[in-house]
DNA sequence: TATTGCGGGATTGTTCAACAATCGCTAGTT
DNA sequence: AACTAGCGATTGTTGAACAATCCCGCAATA
């Protein structure tokens, strides 16, 4: 069935007993959307998902403000709210976007010694997913790497920005049907980053961060073309 | 009376037939904010607001969730919304944030000779503005520079960054009783800093950029503390 | 005096039902 | 085939209601 994800939401239904119903709402369809059962274009109807999570059409309507603004999906007047599609442009977008964010970072932490330890644990914890093959647990590790590394600016607005944009990244991975394919090859990346942090080298990590994420920006693109 | 902005909410009333109704309630919120007639810490009030201007609580709270979204309002459950009211740590985490998106830019503009005629667009404003002594017009050319700036690094997500920056920056502004004193000493560094970039001197171009920063950094930190 | 506990009023959170505005589709016309 | 009118479905917005929570004053207590 086409619908099947419906019945997904339904049972998310019970988690939904403590703070803002809203939030919830938002918790449940943004899950069901970065696990891929949302597909990108669905058109979220609010009287489906209304009646799916057992809450009101304007309580539904504020969930759907809080995954806009996490860009997850997008509002067109009149017409309805969909999960968001991104194309080419979007993620070549992304990625110009993080070597702006990733690079500066890099460059903070060679003037303050920062602490590494959030990025090594973030390596610790991809090296155990990949050893029990969980690669979208792998896929996490790596998220929480870059937010990591993105953390080295020492800045509130650029962490939430960097999530902003790891949730957006998400939303690519969730289509790809093979996880281990666009995981897998950036977990000895990271580490490499992490020692070379850690030595000090900085300029080299520099270095290295920029191949890596050409890198996974040409492996994405190529993947989105097929 | 302490309530005058609430006529000053109602005279906006008239203004609002097209569009979204929520985004219209907004747009009166956030220019009542940025003009200062709604301090920092002031409550928004569900009940007055809406009668004021004349919508519903429902679509006030929509509108509320975009403010939020630009971070002029914060949302307290249970308590309201409040205009944002910033601090000091604020000021520099934002400077922090415009140093990594201007200073890129700068250097993206260096790698692919950029069109500087917004930039020097914007300047132009700005002499305008100061020449018949409209500060508060000078500080939106000196937003338009800054806009026009990081558009330099060319992507879509660094120009949405830089907005939601420059809207919490008028925050601050709103705040301070002179404009004058804020924005006409960087009428100078704006031209100084498009002359270098036309002139292809990059390098001068960061650094003047980085110690214009510093002093405005300063600056308002002084301003805020007195 | 300071503190704790307890109303009670005011405000927000959420739901519900209704209507207006708009969109997308289909059928009919030329 | 293209174009238009109309219709059904969906969203946008409203208003009222009730529940949940907070704020503030007041009394009781130590």
């Amino acid at each position: 069935m086409v619908d099947d994800w419906i019945s997904a939401l339904e049972s998310e239904r019970a988690s939904m007993g403590r703070a803002s119903a809203s939030e919830k709402v938002a918790d449940a369809l943004r899950t069901r959307i970065i696990e891929g059962d949302l597909r990108p274009r669905t058109r979220l109807s609010e009287e489906r998902i209304g009646a799916a999570l057992g809450v009101s059409r304007n309580t539904l309507r504020e969930a759907f403000h809080l995954l806009g603004h996490e860009r997850l999906v997008v509002r067109e007047f009149n017409r309805g709210v969909f999960v968001r599609a991104l194309d080419h442009d979007d993620v070549r977008d992304l990625y110009r976007f993080r070597r702006i964010l990733e690079v500066s970072s890099i460059r903070q932490a060679a003037l303050d010694g920062s602490d590494l330890t959030r990025l090594h644990a973030a390596v610790d914890e991809g090296g155990a997913a990949a050893a029990v093959e969980d690669w979208r647990g792998l896929g996490s590790a790596n998220m929480h790497f870059h937010e990591a590394l993105a953390a080295l600016a020492g800045s509130r607005r650029v962490d939430e920005a960097m999530r902003q944009v790891l949730a957006e990244m998400r939303l690519v991975f969730s289509t790809m049907s093979d996880p281990r394919t666009f995981h897998e090859p950036y977990l000895e990346g990271n580490r490499q980053l992490a020692a070379l942090l850690s030595a000090g080298n900085h300029d080299e990590a520099e270095r290295a961060l920029l191949t890596y994420l050409d890198r996974a920006e040409a492996q994405l693109l190529a993947a989105m073309s097929a």
